[in-house]
DNA sequence: AATATTTTTTAGGTTAATCTAAAAATGTAT
DNA sequence: ATACATTTTTAGATTAACCTAAAAAATATT
């Protein structure tokens, strides 16, 4: 039975290695799990010996296929949970990030069933994120930043890159969520900020910066 | 902020007084947290110095009002649980304890507040125990084991003493669930088991020692 | 290529929760 | 009340996850 620290270190290892690198290095790991470089060789040998990663001094770990499946049910498990809370609770989508990481470790295999169930097999949590089947698998994505559609181009916002809430707070202000069309309406060339509209209705402008945070479809 | 083991150690001490003992003892404490005496004694240490137990060495413990107010809040997150475990994702009763087990460590007190408001305020979880409001407080409990009913009275079965589940899947078996109107038919001098009726419909014997865990009212 | 910088690992310690074995306190029985 | 038995505590280890400081390896710079 894996510890929730081991859980979430291979969380870490496979969130890291998706955005890019394919060797982790340990310094990203510390970062990425709040500690020191110190205490993430310490883990890392202790999953390498328990096969649920490759590592090798001095070059980083690659998460093994062991580890994958083991991260994509935490994934699995933490997505399902934030539905729940967002549909069932009526928590905003800023908020169930934290919980969703306690209640992500919880382990029993028919709650999770059942939860699914539930909730009618969702297959995206509430920031657009695919939420993996029982068998780690995703569905469908396809999705692509704000910031590469042209001028006069509509999209659907499908998914937030960054879930923070201070963004996630700033787009219901704005009136930005999930399933809106967007249609962008002008690109100033000089700081790469947009006027869009949002579903035919309301125009607003966007720095760059949301332009590359928003994914649409 | 309390580690999981200090809040299984503050439940066991509030369960263990509130069924007898006035001080609970090291080993009995060691008994129903599964573990040594010795480790106990370290425990009750430190619970004592946070002002969570009244300890005194060879003594016992006693449970402090602040470790009171505690071990009702974790008993108060268990039997929530408990009530969506087995109200909204259809787990039988006697599935649900292991995983309230762990879910009454999440800690979120706006999570329980919604889950609570979600469940419609549930009094008495699946197994008819009393759920602590926000404050600490337990509605109206009023209930006897179904031995001391005499011949000919009825009542209404309220609760479970045992809550096992080989004992849950009896009751299951022979349709005996929460809410029942029981009629005794006959008590058998001989072994003290019983012929009762169930909702005016089937009749059954059951053992006396499956008379004193129906709690009725 | 030699040196400097950065990254990673090792060595040795800490804390929480556990353990075993031995010592101390308490309780029981003659 | 003394002796025996039980309960509880202390002493000293262990494991998981972390830490700091120093050493070693890898990478970058001149």
């Amino acid at each position: 039975m894996l510890s929730f620290t081991e859980e979430n270190y291979l969380k870490a290892i496979y969130h890291i290695s998706e955005s890019g690198a394919n060797d982790v290095s340990t310094n990203a790991l510390a970062e990425e799990m709040k500690t020191k470089a110190a205490s993430v060789t310490d883990m890392l040998k202790k999953l390498s010996q328990k096969d649920l990663v490759e590592y090798k001094k001095y070059k980083g770990v690659k998460i093994s296929k062991l580890g994958e499946a083991v991260a994509l049910q935490v994934i699995r498990k933490h997505r399902l949970w934030e539905v729940f809370l967002v549909e069932r609770l009526q928590f905003n989508w800023d908020e169930v990030h934290d919980i969703a990481e306690q209640l992500e470790h919880i382990k029993s295999p028919l709650l999770i069933k059942k939860l699914d169930a539930y909730l009618e097999h969702p297959k995206y949590d509430p920031h657009g994120d695919p939420i993996p089947d029982e068998n780690g698998q995703f569905g469908p994505i396809s999705r692509t930043p704000l910031a590469e559609l042209q001028t006069n181009s509509t999209g659907k916002f499908v998914a937030v890159k960054d879930s923070s809430s201070p963004f996630l707070q700033y787009l219901d202000k704005v009136g930005l969520y999930i399933g809106a069309t967007i249609l962008v309406l002008e690109i100033i060339e000089f700081d790469g900020s947009r006027e869009i509209e949002v579903d035919g209705q309301n125009k607003i402008f966007v720095s760059q910066q949301v332009a590359n945070n928003l994914l649409i479809h």
